[in-house]
DNA sequence: AATGAATGAGAGTTCATTCAT
DNA sequence: AATGAATGAACTCTCATTCAT
């Protein structure tokens, strides 16, 4: 949780509890986390500028100095999630490996932000929610989601031509369905955390050639 | 002489031009309908009462009447879309069918429901997303939801036993794909309609056995 | 100040004490009053909503519910000035005079709005001061202004045709020194009230043909 | 790296682009300055300090450092007016002048702040205006103000006592009336500038004895 | 002499809800 | 069954001013 004081700005977790001032951008940092952290609470909808500057321990105007407009808030939230999502996309080493051990990579990925930073998992869902009626929040958030189908898209293609994969999958609708039901494993977390495994194991059956070729 | 501004626009979407006065049930439809409208147009988080009073062309006050408070209007509406939601599942004859001939009335289901009415889909959308934090909705919603999983869970049961599909799904990790996939189907609706026919066919292909093996 | 139950619309200086709820036009009536004395008190630019409302006797949010927005209400305030000042404009008969004749009655309109009305002058010249920023405030007092200046531009045509006035007179020029003389006049009112009456005497001798003929 | 949205911006006002830093007093007339622009930009009621230290191209704390309330400010304002309405009286000679020799040189002075110097009359407008309620700005404004009216007093006097002048001319009315129309013509100068000079004009021929008498 | 950060007080506005009729 | 009027509580945002460095 403590992020260590050599990593220079992409400290997120860090609490601060000393009486000296913040720079600028640790300010931003934090308010940024305590958004997130309100959002898992209290959904997008039910989010407080006043409830961000408490919790960050400042006053309503003091937060403002820092983000001039709710709007520009959510947009911080946002820009945060995007620069989480790259570091945990570039934190694993991607070559020599098969199609399939791509997929079980990707798969890994989704399993560790699934179980590290679940809160950040939420804090996403609203902003695609969102993302639908803000285009501000689409053009941060759409790019994220249509990059992460576009890996599926080309391992699944790489797949097909290595015979690793089932010859007649259609890579872009597969890449769909995969997303689609990640996502959806999301959304449902909490009721449904148990189904997160046996799902990624059906979704490998789902695409790859069938073992059971006994029955051919 | 009419001092409230907002008052005085034109009521929008009155279908009931007729003079007589409704019932109090008949109120409530149009109140749930008026409502279903404007989620469509400005999501569940800008729904307005006013605006809602507005539309049905009445008073704030009478709607108040009718609908004792806010969270009971959307209880209103969620109940008024598990009423369609009924209606809708109940249409087709499903006697003597295989089990992919089920799946496939399934997804003619769904077709049908993202065709003729898209509204609906949204207003269930936004209706899911509060359910993680409005106990009253998820009582009512859960259930659909559920109940629609369930149904997949069946048919692919009964699909592994008459070896129509693959011998190692697990049909309730197939059914959870499913659903997810077609929920997030909904979800990007407008941007990605085109991805309905092949996701579906993807679908079918996942969980059938193998055609391409004895092709090869 | 207590205006007679017989006049239906204009009453502009009732104050109604008794519990019963007033009708919209009334209490829009009553916030137009409150807010011209709040701009008496501490200017335009002091103006509050929350003053008026309290002034009124009523919650701030009732008072967006009779004017929807600070401007509104400070449109509702130009127009209840330009209300009063057609009023005024039309109570004397202004047939068969004399150029000179009329150039006094508009004199005595003038004092017996300086001495009447000394309120209505305040909140005139704040309005007049604010128009040059703001349009629409502009495009209702403008009209009262110009139409003013125009009815002293007629005196003083009519005057020189019948030989009363100066044949070398600019009409124009002379309307506005006459008007930019009254409002600075009005502006100075606590400090030079005792000069009004040398002024349009003064005013009178400036237009007129010399009575110290001797000279010539 | 910036957390404060509105500093981002390039200083607009500064004119002073050399490295060296201004000495107290040159800041304290730089601030003047840039006030004075901006209270003819935005009014007097929308002057902000911020703007104004944006203006000048330094912090808020160091305006605060430099002027210490707002209402510091605006004396700074009106005094930098007094002594540039000090410096422009003082620059003709008036020996030796006829009483409507003066009256025109006066004439003459204010043609050439309303050409020369508008900026200057619409900031005394607005100090005018805040005079009323404001007794340090009345405090300075208001001799400026007295003592220009007393010039025409005198003239008046003057030109009396020479024969120039109507004998039956008021000099205290004249004048009130000569500065309340020329303040006037500074307050619609926007829309009637080419009202000035017929305004003049007729000034001179109110007070003045008329000509046409021997002409007729 | 200068600044980034912080703040209290208050601004206008919104909204679900209630009251009297 | 219906309504105009009223309201408390809350919202985001602004601004002159101050503090620590």
């Amino acid at each position: 949780m403590k992020a260590a004081h050599w990593e220079a700005h992409a400290l997120i977790n860090e609490q601060d509890c000393s009486g000296r001032r913040e720079s600028g951008d640790e300010r931003r940092v934090a308010i940024a986390r305590a958004a997130r952290q309100l959002i898992v609470e209290k959904g997008l909808e039910g989010l407080r500028t006043r409830d961000i500057a408490h919790s960050v321990g400042i006053n309503i105007a003091t937060l403002h100095y820092h983000v001039p407009t709710k709007e520009a808030l959510i947009t911080l939230v946002a820009e945060s999630l995007r620069g989480e999502f790259r570091e945990q996309g570039m934190r694993q080493d991607r070559t020599g490996k098969t199609a399939l051990g791509l997929l079980r990579l990707e798969f890994d990925d989704f399993r560790e932000i699934m179980e590290e930073m679940p809160e950040m998992v939420i804090v996403m869902t609203e902003l695609l929610e969102r993302a639908r009626r803000d285009k501000t929040i689409a053009d941060i958030v759409t790019p994220l989601h249509d990059h992460w189908r576009k890996q599926f898209v080309e391992i699944y293609t790489l797949g097909i031509a290595d015979g690793s994969f089932r010859s007649n999958l259609d890579p872009r609708s597969a890449a769909f369905i995969t997303t689609g039901a990640l996502i959806d494993c999301w959304r449902r977390w909490t009721s449904y955390s148990s189904m997160l495994e046996p799902m990624l194991a059906e979704l490998e059956r789902c695409f790859t050639v069938l073992p059971d070729v006994s029955q051919g």
